[in-house]
DNA sequence: GTGCATAGTGTTAATTATACACTTTTTCGC
DNA sequence: GCGAAAAAGTGTATAATTAACACTATGCAC
């Protein structure tokens, strides 16, 4: 079976940027090429839109599939279309970047052989194709985004103490954060709700759970609230 | 001739969202299709992505051949790949929007016999496709930006008053805006160099021309100065 | 019970944002 | 030529926000 037409059609393919934190570091995840171009190489998870499904959609399969990962934030990033960007033909990539709860998904055994893994985005292999500049932009936008839009809470269990939020904030951000300050700033948004829990087993002060109450930042999100730390 | 392929490849297409302001009003750059589907309909320009070109090189070529207009402030916007968007075959479109100096560009005799017009952005047409949509994408994007980069300039003449600039902001952002404190705001900047020039027959007092100083902006955004209106 | 590690907590000063009204300049109509 | 009209231009006081800063509390390990 073929497909052809009047005049010449890229490929097109969703490649996605996939952010996890684990307490210390920023993480990106994976995967290991099989196959040529790049074989051996590590690139970002994606493949070939199908026909008849929408490219978020696509985004989602082919994330689900390589690397078992269902549940997670997902935002269009940008598209990448250098004429030479894959050396076997024109191919266009719209990249999404997510973001991940690093805790609720152990990734799936590589059932396809492929490995998959999380690497801190500050020590990244050399990545196939444009993936390198692909990654570049998503860390840009996540920098962004993260100062205006409470997306930080995507990439931390349900249930998270302050002290981490700050540590992935300074993480992400690059940067120290005022303990105090950032303590007012965050709990006078109103949108983390105080839990009846703390830690257990911490060999100092058990610090507090909290956790984001989704349900009134869509409130004040109406009413014109404007997030920003 | 002919393109086969071993899988389906959708159709790729870059349309404009092209912004312009006219002392008045924003307004939006639309051509009038001549052809099925949709003929007679308002669009955005665009067409297709030529194997060869890059992205934003086929944003620039289609903008360029449809309405003449070739000095703009270019930008990607988003991508929109729905199945069903287009009626005759899948095609996912990498939409661009753009700012250009309306005084500086009078729209091209429509050559090929297609209506190229300036919309109001409050009075569009029904479009072609889901070109609403798109539109819709680049003035939530336009609003935006408008905060927090200094693109207005790109809409004005290179000389404008401040009384110019207060408009625009006023229109793109949809709400009145302080007079001493937006002069405050904005001359506090140092981005805009005052000009030894006034307003020619007008019927009161001749306002001063000013001039975005984009040198000192890419300066100062180099030590970490962040814009912000 | 001492040391260690992190949690948790307020105040002050500096900066920035907001609210607000009159005078100046020029043309136009009479 | 004089008054009305239309937009330019200009400063201050108050409120709100941000930034800087250091000690006490708790719980475990040893």
């Amino acid at each position: 079976m073929s497909f052809t037409y009047k005049y010449a059609h890229p490929a097109v393919t969703v490649d996605g940027v996939v952010f996890g934190f684990d307490e210390a570091d920023l993480k990106l995840l994976l995967i290991q090429r099989k196959t040529a171009p790049f074989a051996g190489r590590w690139a970002l998870p994606g493949g070939f839109v199908e026909p008849h499904e929408d490219l978020e959609e696509a985004a989602r399969r082919e994330l689900a599939e390589e690397t078992g990962i269902t549940r997670l934030y997902l935002e269009q990033l940008y598209s990448f279309g250098a004429p030479k960007r894959d050396p076997r033909e024109r191919v266009i990539s719209i990249a999404y970047y997510a973001l991940v709860k690093l805790a609720d998904h152990r990734l799936r055994a590589a059932s396809d052989a492929t490995d998959v893994a999380w690497f801190p985005v500050a020590e990244l292999p050399t990545l196939a194709f444009d993936h390198e500049k692909i990654v570049e932009t998503g860390l840009r936008r996540l920098k962004a985004k993260l100062r205006y839009e409470p997306i930080g809470f995507e990439l931390l269990p349900e249930k998270f103490t302050l002290g981490e939020l700050q540590r992935l904030y300074e993480a992400v951000l690059e940067q120290a954060v005022d303990k105090r300050n950032f303590r007012k700033k965050i709990i006078g948004t109103e949108l983390l709700d105080p839990l009846d829990e703390y830690q257990q087993d911490v060999a100092h002060r058990a610090a507090q759970f909290y956790r984001f109450n989704r349900t009134r930042y869509e409130q004040l999100k109406k009413r014109g609230f404007n997030f920003e730390l």
